[in-house]
DNA sequence: CTTGACCCTATACCTGCGTACTGGGTTTAC
DNA sequence: GTAAACCCAGTACGCAGGTATAGGGTCAAG
């Protein structure tokens, strides 16, 4: 009964330093020691890291995660935070997407003058970058 | 005749230091000096510092600007090569945009079943992340 | 009772892209 | 001729999210 460090590791599909890592970051609780110093685990901590991992898999910060386990682990708090906290964060992924799409267009818009030889000199690319046509 | 390192930076839209860490990055040749120490850059320089920036815009890393201007400069080599990293970039600016939108995906799934109210013991969303549900 | 696998703390290091600070020397304008 | 504004080198620090290393101590099997 309990688990040992790298248990919670191995079953949470993270690095041992990284459980560590946590638990400084107060994204873990400091669990119970054995007189020799080390750590014992309940069952329980593996989903957390898992939790961690997979919030982190949809886009939420380490600090983010902070908040959501805070928000989950006190029952007083409602729901609507958690909602608050992902809206946001589709905002946030939209952004992203946005910025890259601009990008791609950018980078397709010069591309698409380059008919891959001649020299560099005279390279569509290299020119366009060196304008300022990468600006708008 | 001849910028100082303070001329370059304001005129290229960077911090002064920015243009420093560029030179031991190999991104700006070594500039001449003056007796006392002061670099003296030509002209060509804010360019190329510009150059720098806006290719950042579009997505390059520092590492990836470096191979732009080493191909730029040997007019020996073909233009065909900034054309593949051009389209390996824009390859790479796709697959950020999938996987934002597999995030954003999920996240508008789970976010979707929430009220919003209720005790977060019962908040879909962080139910959802605790199961296996967010990994598809 | 020893050997190998495991654990401990503390600290340093990594990527990427810079920015800031310390403690000086130089140039320019008045 | 002096004060402000500029420059120098070297080093440390910042973010985020870890990973590695050094120098130990502990636990389980045979």
């Amino acid at each position: 009964m309990g688990l040992k460090i790298g248990e919670v590791a191995e079953r949470g599909g993270v690095n041992l330093q990284t459980i560590r890592y946590y638990e400084r970051e107060m994204l873990l609780p400091d669990p119970p020691r054995l007189p020799s110093g080390y750590r014992v685990y309940p069952e329980q901590t593996v989903r957390r890291v898992r939790f961690i991992k997979r919030a982190q898999e949809i886009g939420f910060s380490l600090a983010e995660i902070r908040g959501l386990l805070a928000i989950r682990i006190d029952a007083d708090r409602d729901s609507s935070e958690v909602r608050t906290l992902a809206a946001a964060k589709i905002t946030d992924i939209e952004k992203k997407i946005q910025t890259l799409r601009q990008m791609k267009k950018v980078l397709s818009r010069i591309t698409g003058r380059c008919s891959g030889c001649g020299p560099t000199s005279e390279c569509p690319i290299l020119e366009s970058i060196d304008s300022d046509e990468v600006l708008q």
